[in-house]
DNA sequence: TAGATTGTTAATCGATTAACAATC
DNA sequence: TAGATTGTTAATCGATTAACAATC
């Protein structure tokens, strides 16, 4: 746990991925791992392990490798999952009751504290033990719990009026899964994008190109 | 729509966006945008969005800039979404009961065209017009309709199993939302992961950074 | 025509990979 | 010790940006 100077948004992104499968390991009874075996089974370079992980302090031992729940720990304290930041999901349609019911928050860094929407069909109820409110709470509700974060599952249409009214309210991270460019708005917010759509085009793109082998990245046909 | 040779992986994933964006413009009534008003819009540089577009043809013209809605339709169809992929969802926990009712698959290349579970609590059910089916009918199912897309919505556990028999069913493509790592098995297939619990993990680390300002990404401190 | 903006080549920048000395 | 494997520097590769001639 030493450096700590710029890292690159390419190496952040890959650490879910590292502590995920080191937590495989250790499940499966692994307790040291080589950059080489890490790398065969991540489909990366042993190089780049080593690079990545170099950018937060030399967490191995030459001659040895690295130890997998030490690692492990690091890697999660890095993300800062042990954290309990509060969080609220603003929109519960299918996809907002699907992350208030399967996602694990606890175990990423974050506590589900409020659930907000407008139907009537769904306020009062309970989802994931927590009683929905009406998003006209939301400014009292925060005023005692302070969330920093919103999950936003509601109609991008209502994004921009629902986020100035967050915004106002002290939340100062978003994860959006709409189509609403809040990071366009707000400078000073942390913003991660789902987009699910976006996604789907890429698969569909890939397939259709599957076959097609693309003849050799360098290619000089200007003859 | 001229070239057609190796397109970069980082080119192909910004399609989906530019799709989006010339689609709203077109909404808002726009005919025509320059790389330059775009490159505002959208956060990149009309260098980057020249240089994308030019991998798969010229379709601006000098001195005025491109038609959005021909560029909207050109990009549609280098994606493919102009198709109609049949896709099978299987697994209809929450999320894949929010992907059948929400995802508007018709609309990114795909039909959806089965959805699949082994819990009684579903199969039988109605949802987003179709009966689901219980697993064991994949095979059936497959050689009369031959999807050759899935959508995986179950649980890690189940998925080795589930995707073995997909592939024998003739299954090519997967929408991959579990853990399991698809790609690493089956080398001829392709697959699009949607892990969200690392993008949560990565929110996290830039929440927990956002402030600590990153003494300049050059840094020069060996003294 | 003059002005605007593309398509494209060249320059820069950053990320990945290779190599190897340090060291457990 | 000898063997293994890291941490780190240097080399390569690829992606982004800048610049500008072509042209509408």
């Amino acid at each position: 746990m030493a450096k700590r100077e710029y890292v690159s948004i390419s190496v952040v992104r890959r650490l879910p991925r590292y502590y995920r499968f080191l937590n495989d390991l250790l499940k499966n009874g692994f307790s040291r791992i080589s950059s080489r075996e890490l790398s065969a089974r991540m489909g990366l370079t042993a190089s780049q392990i080593r690079q990545d992980l170099n950018c937060f302090g030399g967490f191995g031992q030459q001659g040895y490798g690295y130890n997998v729940e030490q690692l492990r720990d690091s890697i999660g304290s890095i993300l800062g999952i042990d954290r309990k930041f509060p969080i609220v999901i603003v929109g519960v349609g299918n996809i907002g009751r699907a992350l208030a019911v399967n996602m694990n928050f606890d175990a990423f860094g974050f506590q589900l504290c409020g659930i907000f929407d407008v139907s009537p069909a769904v306020v009062g109820k309970r989802i994931a033990g927590l009683e929905v409110l009406h998003i006209d709470e939301i400014e009292r509700f925060c005023g005692v719990s302070s969330p920093k974060t919103a999950v936003l599952t509601i109609p991008t249409a209502a994004a921009p009026d629902i986020v100035r009214r967050l915004v106002g309210c002290g939340v100062r991270s978003f994860w959006n899964y709409t189509h609403y460019d809040v990071a366009r708005s707000y400078k000073d917010v942390v913003v991660e994008n789902v987009h699910l759509s976006d996604n789907l085009m890429t698969l569909c793109y890939r397939i259709k190109y599957a076959d097609e082998k693309p003849p050799e990245p360098t290619a000089n046909d200007e003859a």
